[in-house]
DNA sequence: CACCAATCAGTTGTGCACAATTGAATTGGG
DNA sequence: CCCAATTCAATTGTGCACAACTGATTGGTG
């Protein structure tokens, strides 16, 4: 297969590349339960956290309500969350895991040992790997939705 | 900012992220020419390669008709290149760059070495995680080279 | 030649991302 | 206290991604 020598030396297109390839690894373990990846990683900061607001939620995934606001109704109408208005502070909106939706935890099970074997890496590079994003990512200008500086 | 303990150990949430970050450097370049992302690295590959199938820029970018058919049209639309069945393969289209598309080349210039520098990583480092990424997508190793974004 | 499987681009439908805007609630300064 | 600025979630509109499908074209096999 052709490779482009232009987009084979962009660091951008890897990081494109190689983020919707694990996605797509993650698929055929999230499709069954009826859960997308974004929808998965807020799964996993309820059952990690707890309850938690929709602008937390934005803060930790760089996710604006724009792209929460819908994801959110998506998985209370599943059955997994529930949404409500707080009652101290009326802009914010909480959001609290049903009994559903924390049985997913154990019925999906750990899934980052068998994906993280899926990249053929080795426990080192993984390491590598993991320091190297967050470094990149941290020195990056504000994503949308965090806060500015 | 808090951090959730638990997305900040996966992989897949640092490439994602990371990917969008990278993404959103490129925004302020590209907008100013009307392009998104992915029709910038359609371009880049005309570019680079002069005319091509649409089932070659499927199997450079990893991306099906059902991403590229609209996306190359709305390109056409704004004149940046042309569309035309091959008359050998008629199943085949053939994607050619026009003038326009071509003059965006030296328009745009080079943002590499910008956007590489952007992310705060050594050239080292760059090509660490170039040759990772490369690595965890399961594709041939990365020749060597000059890494850039 | 006839026919069936594979290839190819396009379409449809769903669900992100993200910019821009809205409108309600809150905060802070005078 | 009052009002302007800010915060917050939701909505609207555009453009990817991707699964599933359609329909035309091609290639291989009997």
């Amino acid at each position: 297969m052709r490779e482009s020598t232009a987009l084979d030396r962009m660091i951008c297109f890897q990081l494109y590349a190689a983020s919707r390839a694990m996605t797509s690894l993650y698929r055929p373990h999230l499709d069954p339960h009826g859960l997308t990846y974004p929808q998965y990683l807020v799964m996993r900061i309820l059952w990690h956290d707890g309850p938690t607001t929709v602008r937390d939620l934005g803060r930790t995934l760089r996710l604006d309500s724009g792209t929460l606001s819908p994801l959110l109704k998506r998985l209370e109408t599943q059955g997994h969350l529930r949404r409500e208005r707080g009652t101290h502070d009326e802009r914010t909106v909480w959001i609290h895991p049903t009994e559903t939706g924390t049985r997913l935890q154990t019925d999906i099970g750990d899934l980052s040992h068998a994906l993280a074997c899926a990249t053929g890496l080795t426990t080192d590079e993984l390491h590598q790997l993991h320091t190297l994003l967050h470094r990149a990512r941290g020195t990056a200008p504000t994503p949308p939705g965090g806060t500015t500086a």
